[in-house]
DNA sequence: CGGAAAAAATGAAACGTTACAATTTTCACG
DNA sequence: CGTGAAAATTGTAACGTTTCATTTTTTCCG
C-alpha cells in the first residue's frame, strides 16, 4: 500500500540512486545493473512520480487542448482523434473547455501546470486580455480556426472557399435568395463564410441581399430569425446553416410551418454526422477535414516543440462538400426576380 | 520572459521565502507583508509553479475522468457538467478516453500523474486487469455504471426500473413483439435492461420471445440483426434502443424498408438530446438523468478525498421517460396472438 | 602482471515549493 | 524602562526526481 521512491528502488536493488534512474530513462548500463534494478522495481511495484520527473526536467509531457463546448460532437471526433495522435508521441492530452472568463482562467491553469504545448480554439477573437494571455502563454501554442495576430502558429478551416462551393452549388440550382445563417458574425469563421458567399455571387454577376446574411441573434434564440427568414414576404428558398442543433431547429420550423424539404426549401449544414446523414431527407452537409485538421495541429505543435524551422504559420485546410437530398431547384413562385 | 521562482519574488520584496509562501497560500501575515508580496507579485509576474506545489504537498487538485467515448454527447454532456461542478470546488478535471487496452494505460497514467481523485466510466467490467489496476489506484475512485467489485463507490443508472418502464408502456399500447437492442450483453447494463424487460412481462403474466432480447452483434456490425428484426416472418413491433447512433441505423433502415414509424413500427431510444426531439416523428426517449448522475459522482468523491464517511457505496439514479411521437398501437396484422 | 584507457556506477547538488522549529519583532503592563 | 508573552518573520529541511562531476571497476595491451 506504502508509495515506494527511487530511493526504495535503489536500497532494495542495493545500488546508488543514479543508477536507477539511468535503467528507467533507458541510458546505457551494464546488463547486470540493469536486471537488478528490473527485479526490485517489480518487486516493491515502484511507479515513477511524474511531478518530481517533470519538476526536475521541466517538461510534463502534456498538452492542454481548449475547446469551447466538449459536448459539440465536432470537437468530439477532433478530441478523440487528436488524443490518439498525441499518445502515440508520448504525450497525453489535457482537455478544457468552456466559453468567456472560463477561456482565459484556463490558460493561466495550464500555464501553472506547465503544459508543454497547448492547442486552442477560441470562442473569441477580439478579448484583449485573451490574446495577451496567450502571447505570453510561454509554450508552443496553436490556434484553431480564428484570426489571431498573426505571430501565432494556426490551423484554420477553408470557411471561405467552403461556402462558396456550397452557394455555387446552390445558384447552379437556380437559387438566388440564399440565406447565409452564421452566428457571431464578427468572428473569422463568420467572415470568412460571408466572404465566400459574396464571392459566389459576384463571380456569377449577380446582386445580393444583404437581409439573407443574418447574423443568428447573438447565438441565444435564432427562432425569430428562422421564421421569417423562412415564411416572410421576402422568404429564402435555400438554408447554410453553422452546425447540427441549429440544423434540428431549422428541421423543426420547417416541418411546424409544413414546409417540405427540399420541395419547398432547400438546406445545407455544416459538419457532418451520422444524424444528417440519416435523416429524411439526408441533409447536405458541408464537412469538416477532421483527419487534416487534426494533422497539422500536431504538425504545427510538435514543430515548434523540437524546434524545428516551421514553413509556414499558418495552414488552412478545405471542406468538403457532400451531396445528399436535402437541395432542390427553388420552388417556381420564388426568387426568380434578381 | 524569465520564469519566476519564489525565491526571486522573495528578493524582491526583501522578505524572505517563507513569507512569501505564506501570503500565497492565505495564511495570516501582517498587512504590510501582504502588500509588500503582492507588489513583488505582480512586478515579477510570477506564475507559482503547480508542479513543486503538488510535489510538495502531495495533491494536484486534478481529478481525472475516463469515459469509452468522448464523442458520444451523452458523456459530453457529462463532461460539461462535471467540469463546472469540479471547478466550483477548485479542481481541474483531466480527461482522458478509449477502449480496451487504453483503459489500463490510462488509470496508470493518472496514477503516475498522482491525481487526486479518479472518476471512471468503464467499457467492460471483466477485464481482471482492470479491476487490479482500479483496486490498486490508491486515491478516491468512482465506478459509473457498471456492476464492478462493492468495495468500489459508484453510481449507477436505473436501467434496469427505466427499461421496465419503456416496456410497460409500450404493452400497454398493445405491442407484444418489443425487441431489446442492447450492446454487449453481458456487461452490467445490458444485464439490468434484460432484467427490466422481463419484470415488465411478468407483471402482467406474458410469455417472453427470447429471440427479441437480441444481442447486437458484438457492437460492430447490427445491420443484419435490424433488418431481420424489422422485416422478418416474426417481425418486432417495437424496438428499444440503446443510443442515438443505432437509432440513426435503423431509422435510416426502416425507411429503406417501407416502414412508417410510428404506424408500423414504434421505437423508444436510450438517451435524450436535440435531435431526436426535432427528427420527424420526435422519438420517445428514456432520459438519462444527467445532473443528478453528475451530483452524485462528485459528492461520493470529494466525499472520499474529505473522507467524510459516506452513507452508501454504491447509488442508482433513476432515468426518465419522455414521451414524444415515436410509439403507437400495433400494426392490427401483427403480434396479436400471445 | 602493471598500468592506462574506457566503461560503469556513485553521490550530491539542484528543481520550486511548503512546513515547521527557531528567531526576531511587537506590544501590553508593572 | 524592562519584562514576558504573543505575534510575525525567518531559515532550512524536506518532497522525488535528474544530472553531472567524481570515483570505482573493468578491459585491454605491452
Amino acid at each position: 500500500m506504502a508509495r515506494h521512491t527511487i530511493k526504495d528502488v535503489a536500497r532494495e536493488a542495493g545500488v546508488s540512486v543514479g543508477s536507477v534512474s539511468r535503467v528507467l530513462n533507458g541510458l546505457p548500463v551494464s546488463d547486470r545493473l540493469h536486471r537488478k534494478v528490473e527485479e526490485a522495481c517489480s518487486r516493491l511495484q515502484y511507479e515513477p512520480n511524474s511531478l518530481a520527473r517533470s519538476m526536475r526536467t521541466n517538461s510534463t509531457g502534456a498538452v492542454g487542448f481548449f475547446v469551447p463546448d466538449v459536448a459539440n460532437p465536432l470537437y468530439g471526433a477532433i478530441i478523440n482523434s487528436l488524443d490518439q495522435r498525441l499518445n502515440a508521441r508520448g504525450l497525453m492530452l489535457l482537455l478544457a473547455s468552456g466559453r468567456g472568463r472560463k477561456a482565459r482562467d484556463v490558460v493561466a491553469e495550464f500555464r501553472r501546470r506547465r503544459v508543454d504545448g497547448l492547442i486552442f480554439v477560441p470562442d473569441s477573437e477580439d478579448d484583449p486580455e485573451l490574446i495577451r494571455a496567450l502571447e505570453e502563454f510561454g509554450a508552443p501554442t496553436v490556434i484553431q480556426s480564428v484570426e489571431f495576430p498573426n505571430r501565432f502558429y494556426g490551423v484554420r478551416v477553408g470557411y471561405r472557399d467552403g461556402t462558396r462551393q456550397a452557394v455555387d452549388y446552390l445558384l447552379g440550382l437556380g437559387h438566388r435568395r440564399i440565406a447565409l445563417l452564421t452566428p457571431l458574425r464578427h468572428l473569422w469563421p463568420g467572415r470568412e463564410r460571408e466572404a465566400g458567399y459574396r464571392e459566389a455571387f459576384q463571380h456569377r454577376g449577380l446582386e445580393i441581399d444583404d437581409a439573407l446574411l443574418q447574423p443568428l441573434a447573438s447565438g441565444l434564440s435564432p427562432l425569430p430569425d428562422l421564421e421569417t427568414l423562412m415564411t416572410g414576404a421576402d422568404r429564402a428558398t435555400a438554408l447554410i446553416l453553422p452546425g447540427s442543433r441549429i440544423l434540428a431547429l431549422a428541421l423543426r420550423v420547417a416541418r411546424e410551418k409544413g414546409l417540405n424539404v427540399p420541395r419547398d426549401l432547400s438546406i445545407i449544414s455544416v459538419g457532418d454526422n451520422d444524424w444528417v446523414a440519416t435523416y429524411s431527407p439526408a441533409i447536405t452537409t458541408l464537412r469538416w477535414p477532421v483527419e487534416t485538421l487534426v494533422d497539422n495541429l500536431v504538425e504545427l505543435l510538435v514543430g515548434q516543440m523540437e524546434n524545428r524551422s516551421l514553413r509556414p504559420l499558418q495552414v488552412t485546410v478545405p471542406t468538403e462538400l457532400v451531396l445528399r437530398h436535402s437541395c432542390s431547384v427553388p420552388p417556381a413562385t420564388v426568387g426568380r426576380e434578381h
